[in-house]
DNA sequence: AGGCATACTTCATCAGGCGAAGTATCGCGT
DNA sequence: ACGCGATACTTCGCCTGATGAAGTATGCCT
């Protein structure tokens, strides 16, 4: 629904931002974000899966493989210490960067 | 200052909102929206022409070169019918995205 | 004359979101 | 038993758009 430029700057934070209430695996932070959105964040699983690659290899998650009787092997992943600090970093940018474009972009400027 | 990610998705908009109030040249713009954010947005100028240009070549905006004695040879660049469309359509997505991604990486998701 | 601001041009690079295609397992309805 | 949709993840190549770097040229101030 939302174009793909719009979201690159915040694909980051959005999914570190499902982590921080505890471990999920992607297909779950998938789900989840199209729920509290409503509907109307469409992750692709392509994005989702290259964004958490990426962001495990820089150290920002850690995954772990889950595998049960009777079910789906999945990877869950957390937030490391170092991603505690990226999503707090990235969470004010993001804050900060949307104020300045809808001040920027506001109606008056008489 | 902020992320060449976080810009991709409102560089065309933010150019845009500079042209609503009438003819400017690239310079100008650039000018006024270091300005309107308070010198927070930094455009580069290799970013700012080449928006420019890939708007004009799409209709939106049209330029218009004026030289004049003792004065440089300016473009000036004014939105047209589509480009007053292109805006509004782009103002409102972007106001929705962002409303959208404070809401999903706000705090309380308790 | 020198230096800085003004004003624009061109081009190669790079990262990130996405489409497409694939693998595999589980549960449900018929 | 069989098909189908949902679950869950993988890989790869494409395309777009912001950027850095380098360049051109002119006007103004000292």
């Amino acid at each position: 629904m939302f174009s793909a430029d719009l979201k690159r700057g915040s694909m980051e934070l959005l999914i570190l931002s499902a982590l921080e209430d505890g471990a999920r695996h992607g297909y779950e932070i998938g789900k989840l974000l199209e729920h509290r959105s409503d509907g109307r964040l469409e992750l692709r699983v392509s994005t989702l899966y290259s964004v958490l690659y990426r962001m495990e290899k820089r150290g920002w998650i850690k995954g772990r493989w889950v595998e049960r009787q009777g079910e789906r092997r999945r990877c869950y992943y957390t937030l490391t210490a170092r991603g505690r600090q990226v999503v707090a970093r990235q969470r004010q940018e993001w804050q900060a960067f949307s104020a300045m474009v809808n001040r920027v972009i506001g109606v008056s400027h008489a």
